[in-house]
DNA sequence: GTCGCCAATGCAAGCGCTTTTATTTTGATT
DNA sequence: AATCAAAATAAAAGCGCTTGCATTGGCGAC
């Protein structure tokens, strides 16, 4: 209709640089009048790119995923990359999987989260020579280009923290550790500081337990039934302590006079419980912001590729107190 | 490799029925053995199909979508399909772009949120021949297929509850009504059941404010300015509900003794307040699953693809007592 | 043994786009 | 006006797969 070829058309939508002002308007007067939208398939074999990347994560339900998310597809979004989710439930075979699943929708780039993986599955990626970023995790010498954060070192702080309040009988809520290595590190960092004191985290003060609010109701309770019980528990993210708080009160104890409870990464729960939740910040929306930059970059086979570390924060509120405070 | 021609590779991966067991063995050994993955774009290409359905939601940082989502996608992979998450971030204008992005992107299928929305992108989806579904919301007569529920009948029971409890002077932290039909019914609703009892939400008893904690804070200690103060406060969602609470709280008041709360969605967070958010039950999880199953018989074109409605429950809990108990 | 039929497979034509190469147009320069 | 380089466009060759149709081979019936 533009009395045109196609390959003009095809630059009109690539390149419009490259095409006269004048053609350029004529075809893009076709465009719009036939509402014109080019084939996806056709333009990914051609071109054999598809703007697409793909992430696995655990579960969407999570909050600190669904703003890393938002912050990840925005970031993609400005480049004209979109963004396809699938998850894994915590399940590594499961993650495998939705990986293949997204190698073979053609992605240009994963973005997943921690570094526990298959090596075989990190061959696979080589092998195919598709970039992608681990997210979430961070630690010194990680082979891969990740963007997170120590959370050994973040977990450890807040133990540490727990114990300068004169606390000793400390137990930990975690999460389920096979495949997580957040949750590994969380745990590791625990160990750290009660180590450094000379103490320790033996089997019946630590519970690894799915992220949920039962289950961290669950353990807490358990937790709280033993003589003489802890006067702290350190939980592996917010949502076990936001669980831990409720076994609390419904023993009719009270935080932080009686137990102290605290959490990990900050989401909007931790300000709304009463107390409100000390923590650990984690800045999720920024990292889904790096990871998207680090992985365009990695994408454009650009140099500056080197991972990022980003600080955490210990946030005091009101659910940590110092012993026969 | 195998000593075939590629239709009945083809084949083998499609319609593995229609394959001799021996030659399909034999394929099936090549595949393996290379680690071979059809190049989705020319199959997108050959088959006209991409296997893949589009959803485009407000944001993912609401628990309620993120659920949703969850179930939406766990369904559709059962059937071999991808799911392309987009948000609009409550903005009608975003969500054209992107239902145009995810239609360019040669999507099978698409689900919507709530029925507000431009006519001609109505006509466009048509057009097109991509099957849709509208969720979370649901009326009668609604022309196109949707899954959800009543959200006017929902806020009007609600109401009727808080009427019933001897309240009088009620008002509303209500969600922004642009372009949000469920925000809009849930306004309605509230207004029916005090029109029923004579009363009316008069404009100094009715904020309209994004989704935040923040916000739901701010109107609320607005709200509260008012001499006489209301007895009453019914939000649009457990978000604004939560940070109402925090301005009871931050105003030295006392929920329900002083003012009653209530929520709406019933996710997660409403069990961990203090007090626990009385509010409305919605099925997030098997709205999306029906929204699933619902888009895929549109999409194979089967008879019995009629909207679905689901129950909503009121859950009472703490937050909402009797006037004067 | 031959014929016919059906199941299994191969052949080959696209699907709609990008991209390299070739050709035409433009416009600056002499 | 003629020339030439540069810019703009057209031509055409695939990209990797699916699918309608043609072909083959195997097998039962006569």
């Amino acid at each position: 209709m533009a009395g045109v070829s196609t390959a003009t058309v095809s630059r009109v939508l690539n390149e419009p640089e490259r095409v006269s002002a004048k053609t350029r308007s004529r075809v893009e007067a076709a465009v719009a009048h036939f509402d014109y939208t080019p084939h996806f398939g056709g333009r990914a074999l051609a071109s054999n790119r598809t703007n697409t990347v793909g992430a696995v994560i655990p579960t969407m339900e999570n909050a600190i995923f669904a703003r890393g998310l938002q912050a990840l597809q925005e970031a993609l979004a400005e480049d004209g990359v979109t963004l396809v989710v699938a998850t894994s439930n915590y399940d590594p075979e499961r993650e495998a999987q939705q990986i293949r699943a997204l190698l073979g929708r053609g992605v240009d780039g994963l973005v997943l989260i921690g570094e526990a993986r298959d090596p075989a599955l990190y061959e696979t990626l080589e092998r195919r020579g598709v970039p992608f970023v681990l997210v979430w995790s961070w630690r010194r010498d990680c082979p891969w280009p990740c963007v997170g954060f120590d959370n050994r070192a973040a977990a450890c702080a807040m133990a540490q923290k727990v114990l300068d309040l004169g606390h000793r009988r400390i137990a930990m809520i975690a999460g389920v550790t096979h495949g997580n290595d957040r949750a590994v590190a969380r745990v590791d960092g625990v160990r750290d500081a009660l180590a450094a004191r000379g103490l320790r985290l033996d089997e019946t003060n630590l519970i690894e337990t799915p992220y949920h609010l039962d289950a961290g109701e669950n353990a807490a309770r358990q937790l709280l039934s033993a003589t003489p019980r802890p006067t702290a528990i350190v939980c592996g993210n917010d949502v076990l302590a936001a669980g831990a708080l409720q076994a609390v009160r419904s023993l009719g104890l009270s935080v932080p006079a009686d137990v102290s409870v605290t959490g990990f990464d900050d989401i909007d729960l931790a300000l709304v419980l009463d107390p409100p939740l000390t923590t650990v910040h984690v800045p999720h929306r920024r990292m889904g912001d790096a990871a998207a930059r680090l992985l365009l970059r990695l994408r454009a086979q650009e140099d500056d590729t080197a991972s990022v570390v980003f600080e955490t924060a210990l946030v005091e509120r009101g659910s940590l107190a110092s012993l026969g405070a």
